[in-house]
DNA sequence: TGTCGGCATTAACCCACGTCAATTCATCGA
DNA sequence: TCGATGAATTGACGTGGGTTAATGCCGACA
């Protein structure tokens, strides 16, 4: 999570305002001139096919921010949407600058995030194009349990996915239907177990971390040290 | 292609190294302290399951410097190979944070560069995640026919890969055997022709561009702003 | 309390792609 | 000139995961 700095403070403090869930704040090809702040709920970075095929990119969870502006300096290459009710802060790009020029910490954080977040991407493209489902779906659970946990601290093994089996579909590349045949098996055979509404419980984080072909402990420091 | 700055091209006189063909240059994990400039001949990123499959990120091309340290400073998280005979010079962090401090020209034409290489990755998880064979072969053609015509100037309909099938397919997701009945389809279909060794001949760009489902204007200039 | 709409679940079926293996061909050192 | 090596090519065959569609469940709303 970001530190506290009293002009981002002050800034987030105004213009808040909250969309619904399914909202589109962005779409691919449109206009951008502002940053995104996250208060509250998720959003997803994704991008489509002619065919309406839809890769989510990147989840963007509250207190981070985020700016999928393409080097036009004009245009969105992402499209950003609401995946839950959401309450949102768009900071426009000079107070953005300022804020950096101003803070030598925010500017550190923020170099550090966008590494960690190169990172992340290739490991997920690693799984996207060499991993079977059954390692896709096991990795992602981790990575976001990670990354909800350290919204509290440490490593929760239960946590709550504010959305759908068909989103987690479109981020790791897979039909609903097989995201659900896949869950299924992982309840099957013991290693978590799913409750209403997408919450979900890690029963045996050793198994699942051995499906996913990750270190937990490695993959902590990663994401962790992207709040930093 | 970066442009010229008396004290980088001072460095890269200096220190340049020639390395076979597939020569790894950093593996994943292993320390890293400094950034690869190539000088000539072709990179690859990558990142591995353990079970051996291959997932390559990125290809680095002459002229292009690229850096797989993680956030933890210390560590790469990424493997460097060496796809044919190439050139590298390495440049220390501290060199390297000197040069940025000193010319705000370098700086902004890397930031314009990191955000080019996110919005390429964004597209590439795309078909990673969602396109058929075909797509992520047309795409793959058409960047890497860009990328390579960039050297020159405009766009070259034929232009030569330096490495194997197995490569394409590490890049697309795809094993080789596919990536070569792929190849063959398009070449029956009159879309492309290959040639000796990786040579290949785009016949038809507008068809090429369809199958890809890209609009090879819009990539054009995103990918050539990545040189600025 | 009923009805409706959206999601999870499951089964049946199919095909795009992986795997394995044989064949050809170009390169290269002895 | 002769293997020897490694990549491209092609065919046969198997399978993981997509597609379709039926069913069930829950929550929202009247």
């Amino acid at each position: 999570m970001l530190k506290t700095y009293s002009m981002f403070d002050d800034i987030l403090q105004r213009d808040q305002h909250a969309v619904a869930k399914g909202t589109i704040l962005k779409s691919e090809g449109e206009e951008s001139h502002s940053r995104m702040y996250v208060a509250g709920g998720w959003l997803a970075a994704s991008k489509s096919l002619e065919d309406g095929e839809q890769q989510i990119i990147e989840f963007i969870l509250p207190g981070e921010t985020y700016d999928p502006t393409a080097t036009d300096g004009k245009t969105s290459f992402l499209q950003i949407e609401a995946l839950c009710d959401a309450v949102i802060v768009s900071i426009d790009k000079t107070s953005w600058a300022q804020l950096l020029r101003q803070d030598p910490e925010l500017r550190k954080s923020e170099r550090q995030r966008e590494i960690a977040a190169q990172a992340r991407q290739s490991e997920r493209m690693l799984r996207l194009g060499r991993a079977s489902a059954e390692t896709r779906i096991a990795y992602v659970l981790i990575e976001l349990c990670i990354r909800v946990s350290r919204q509290g601290t440490g490593f929760d093994s239960e946590f709550h996915v504010p959305f759908g089996q068909q989103q987690l579909g479109d981020f790791t590349g897979l039909s609903s239907v097989h995201v659900c045949r896949t869950l299924r098996r992982l309840n099957r055979a013991g290693v978590i177990r799913t409750g209403d509404h997408m919450d979900i419980l890690i029963k045996d984080q050793h198994a699942l971390a051995e499906l996913a072909q990750v270190d937990i402990a490695a993959l902590r420091d990663e994401i962790t040290t992207d709040a930093a």
